[in-house]
DNA sequence: TCAGATACTTTCAATTTACAAGTAACTCAT
DNA sequence: ATGAGTTACTTGTAAATTGAAAGTATCTGA
């Protein structure tokens, strides 16, 4: 592993509000960052297979977020080739307790905005789902 | 009520993902949104409150967000009160059904950043943790 | 008539984002 | 051994969004 997280004592950083949603969001609370963790989720874990998800996130902001994950504990970076240098994103224990959040963000689309596609057909790819609601 | 939603037959407007976590992040993906909805969740209905709220949204942010969830159809406003016009916002059928997705964002916050004020002390405010998570 | 409350809107500097292109290290085919 | 291709990023820059402050409109009560 090449990164780690620091411990700190308190919570959160921004915002410094009490309140568990606004310190999630000032960590998650934008439009890639959860993206990121549902690819993780959903077993992929490299640079390139991040980018090629149907969204299209831009480089810069995917290596920034990355960062961000890392920092927080969430993902964690390994080698897993050396020459030439291959990176694996995974995530921990911290980061697949998302699971339940991606859950019902899934549920809450499925439910009101037609064409989204259903919960059981990303089951199908993902393992989180089955545990994660 | 004042306004409404449009139906609309199909789903993702910015992003054009058939992915339910995207589409929803397109609507609730940044700092604030979620804020306001828990705020409407904690029962609060008036834009004074939602501006006290210890996360201090900005006053330009606070009135873009309500306008967004409004055309979304996830909060409705009310006037109840003519000479001084007073308004009410409330959760819709739709917005009450993020319940489960700050529930989900409460028990990661409470569980990984520290110093968050447990799900216990919010439910004691709130009506929807208890049947939320 | 004048301070105070509510519900915003406007202005503008600063930050963030998106898009495109560039870089560095390495592989593999010719 | 040269040159195209892959991976994992970084850099530059224009455009969009945000944040902080101040302003506006309507009404109340002293």
């Amino acid at each position: 592993m090449i990164d780690s997280k620091k411990p700190g004592k308190s919570a959160c950083v921004d915002r410094c509000s009490p309140c568990p949603v606004a310190c999630s969001l000032d960590l998650l609370g934008d439009k890639w960052t959860l993206l990121v963790v549902r690819d993780l989720l959903l077993g992929k874990t490299t640079y390139t297979e991040f980018q090629q998800s149907p969204e299209g996130i831009p480089s810069n902001i995917l290596a920034e977020r990355l960062k961000r994950l890392l920092a927080a504990g969430i993902v964690e970076k390994s080698r897993y080739h050396e020459r030439p240098v291959r990176y694996a994103y995974h995530l921990t224990e911290k980061g697949r307790d998302l699971g339940p959040v991606l859950s019902a963000l899934v549920d809450w689309g499925n439910r009101h905005i037609p064409g989204t596609v259903p919960r059981g057909q990303i089951e199908a790819q993902a393992l989180w789902l089955s545990k994660g609601g």
